[in-house]
DNA sequence: TCAAAGTAGTTTGGTACCAAACGTTCGTCA
DNA sequence: TGACGAACGTTTGGTACCAAACTACTTTGA
C-alpha cells in the first residue's frame, strides 16, 4: 500500500488522510485534530477486527465478551455497574453479554445478601482457564499490533491517548 | 516488568493501567503493546460515545452513518466496495447502512450502467447540506477531545497510530 | 410506619455490525 | 454461442450495542 516509509513527515500520511487534506485543505478546520482523532477510530477498528478474527474467533469471543472476561480476571468478581463502567458499556448490554457468557459457562452472576438488588459476577473456573490461556495470545497479539513501534514510541502513544481518555472523564455511559 | 518510567510519569496512568500492573506485573507479559492497544480502544470508545451524544444525536445519525456521509463527502461518488473498505465495513453491512441513509433523504444508490453489478453511492443535496452544516461541528468537537494536547503532540500520536494502522495493512474486511 | 424517592439490574425496541449463503451480471474460453 | 467461474451487492441469521421503560429492592423522612 501507500507509505514508503521515511524520515519525512508529509509522504507517510494515510491516503485517506492525504485525500482529505486535498479536498478540504482550503476550509478552516483543525487538520491536526482531525487526524489525531480519527486515526484513534481507524486504529481501533484495525485491532477490533484483527483480534476477533485472529485470535478470539477461536474461542467464539467477542471483543466485547473478551473484554468482560479480562476485567473480571484482572479485579475478580465484580459489580455489575463497575464492570459495565470498565468495559464501556451500557448497563443494558452489560446484562445480555454476561448472559451469554453465562450460557458458555464462563462467567456466573451472584444476588448480594446484603442487598438484593446487586449483582456480582465473576469468572467459573472454566472461564478462569480460557482466560488464563488466551491472554498471553492476546498479548503477543498486542505485540504484533504495534511491532512498527519502538518501546519509547509504545509508551508515547500510551501516554498520549492517556490524555484523550481523561480530558473526557465526563462522560458517563448509561449506569 | 516494565514501566517505572522515568521522571513525571508513573503517577499517570489510568485506574485501569495501574490495577493491571498490580495485579498482573509478575507475569511474563508485554506491558507497553498492552498499554498501548488497550488504550486505543479505550480513547475509542470514548470519542464514539461523545460524538453519538454530543452532536450527532442531533442529526439522528450513528457514527458509521456519519463516516459514510464523510466519507462522501470528501470523495463524492464512490462505489459501494471502495466505500466500505474506507468505512472499515463489511460490505453486507454497508448495503443496510445505505439503505438507512437513504430513507432519511441522504445518500442515494445509481446502478453503474456499464457494469449492472456495480453500485455507486453519493450525497443527495440535502445530504450535503447536512454534512457541510455538520462537519465543522463535529471538527470542533474533535478539538475539544483532543484540548490536552499541543499541536505537536495531536501530531506525534496521528504520526504513531498511522504506524499502527499500516503495519496492520493485510487486514481486509469481508468484501 | 409507610409512602415516596432513589438505586440496581432487566427488558424492550431498534440500529449497527459480522460472516456466510445467495442471486445476478460479467468475462472467458470451448 | 453458451456454459462456467469470478465479481458484484443483497439477504439471512445472529450477536453486540444503545436509550428508555420497567421491576424489584432499599433508603429516607414525616
Amino acid at each position: 500500500m501507500s507509505s514508503k516509509k521515511s524520515s519525512e513527515q508529509s509522504d507517510v500520511l494515510l491516503d485517506a488522510e492525504r485525500d482529505v487534506q486535498a479536498r478540504l485543505g482550503d476550509r478552516p478546520l483543525d487538520f491536526d485534530s482531525l487526524d489525531a482523532i480519527s486515526n484513534i477510530y481507524r486504529a481501533a477498528a484495525a485491532v477490533r477486527q484483527r483480534a476477533e478474527r485472529e485470535v478470539l474467533s477461536d474461542y467464539n469471543l467477542s471483543f466485547g465478551g473478551f473484554t468482560i472476561l479480562w476485567v473480571l480476571w484482572v479485579w475478580d468478581e465484580m459489580e455489575a455497574a463497575r464492570l459495565a463502567h470498565e468495559c464501556n458499556l451500557a448497563k443494558g448490554t452489560l446484562t445480555g453479554m454476561v448472559t451469554t457468557l453465562e450460557k458458555q459457562g464462563l462467567v456466573e452472576r451472584t444476588r448480594v445478601e446484603s442487598d438484593r438488588r446487586r449483582v456480582t459476577v465473576k469468572l467459573t473456573p472454566q472461564g478462569t482457564n480460557t482466560i488464563d490461556e488466551l491472554f498471553p495470545r492476546f498479548n503477543k497479539f498486542e505485540g504484533a499490533m504495534s511491532n512498527n513501534l519502538t518501546v519509547d514510541e509504545k509508551r508515547e502513544l500510551a501516554r498520549l491517548l492517556r490524555l484523550v481518555i481523561t480530558g473526557t472523564a465526563g462522560a458517563a455511559t448509561n449506569d
